[in-house]
DNA sequence: GTCTATAATAGGATAGAC
DNA sequence: GTCTATCCTATTATAGAC
């Protein structure tokens, strides 16, 4: 009875990194396996329910990563700029400056979208609540802060795409320091 | 000699909205034949070098139908708001509510990316060349125009995602509601 | 220019040994 | 929990008749 060789989450990790560099269709088993030093049939010891199995689990592992790593730390008594820098760094770190993209929008592109409704729903959800209580607390109103979390998500993917359409990482870089400096801007008189 | 079912044209719109709708990977030969009413081996007359050629050839189609479609008639002696307003309205109706995805971003997110980075590299710019000569007609400077023109397209792109993401379609409304009243406003103080 | 037929391969998935 | 071996189907692609 040989032992894991990599935990659960150095597995999931793997996963993520390849299916959000190659997309859920463009990921094969192959690929998968090869990415996580497994054969295909230690995979499935794992996800019993195969490749779509893999990105269910891949997508909550993602969401217990950002909880721990950046929705949490949100509630530490800082003021709201400072929160809003951390998190700016955070997705910057993440999506390497707008060189990766971004697993929410791979699978939101894939086939099996359905499989993922509620799941994705949720990440974009969660997200967007995190980035809305930071807008409230620097003192926005309510639907204001809303319509500038939802703005930041929009523009942090759009910016993902643009990136890896016209090969600029600048458009990335520009979207972060634009929200930086805009998005806590008290509402238009 | 049979003729031909389809115009080549007729064809490559029904790949168009396969490519859009399935994604590049997604999007099998078994339905491109199908969406296109001809046999696979048919499809290999048009496009002997198979799906990658297929793509391609999609996407020169889908630039000279904006050409002639959108960027063309700004060229129109109108107020740069009266053409603003026509290109928000032709991509509301193009991306039908935000309820269909972008073919340049399916192909973005392709693993044969690589073949087609010049055309979508082309097609974002030319996008973004068309809004940035709006943003300069009404007024604003160069460097704020191209800002704006970046802008624009990035929410486009993410609105799409974010869109597909949550299911809710509201976000495109608003995004072009929002680029609508605000992206030809003068430069802040 | 379209078709039928067929190859060749890659993909996803399973059985069962250790 | 990992492996080897295998299966089946879908997928891409080609050959050649009409």
């Amino acid at each position: 009875m040989p032992a894991p060789i990599l935990s659960k989450d150095e597995v999931l990790e793997r996963l993520l990194r390849t299916f959000r560099d190659r997309g859920y269709e463009g990921a094969s088993l192959a690929e998968l396996a090869a990415a996580t030093g497994l054969v295909k049939s230690s995979l499935y010891h794992y996800f019993p329910g195969g490749k779509r199995d893999m990105a269910e689990q891949v997508l909550a592992h993602l969401d217990r990563q950002l909880a721990a790593a950046v929705y949490d730390p949100l509630r530490s008594p800082r003021p709201a700029v400072a929160k809003l820098d951390a998190l700016l760094d955070a997705l910057d770190a993440f999506y390497e400056g707008g060189r990766r993209a971004c697993l929410l929008e791979r699978l939101c592109a894939s086939v099996d979208r359905a499989a993922f409704r509620r799941p994705l729903r949720r990440a974009f959800t969660t997200w967007m609540e995190a980035v809305e209580a930071i807008c409230v607390e620097a003192g926005l109103p309510k639907p204001v802060a809303r319509a500038r979390a939802e703005e930041l998500v929009v523009r942090i993917e759009g910016a993902l795409i643009v990136c890896a359409g016209t090969g600029d990482c600048g458009v990335f870089a520009r979207t972060i320091r634009d929200l930086r400096s805009a998005l806590l801007k008290p509402a238009r008189p």
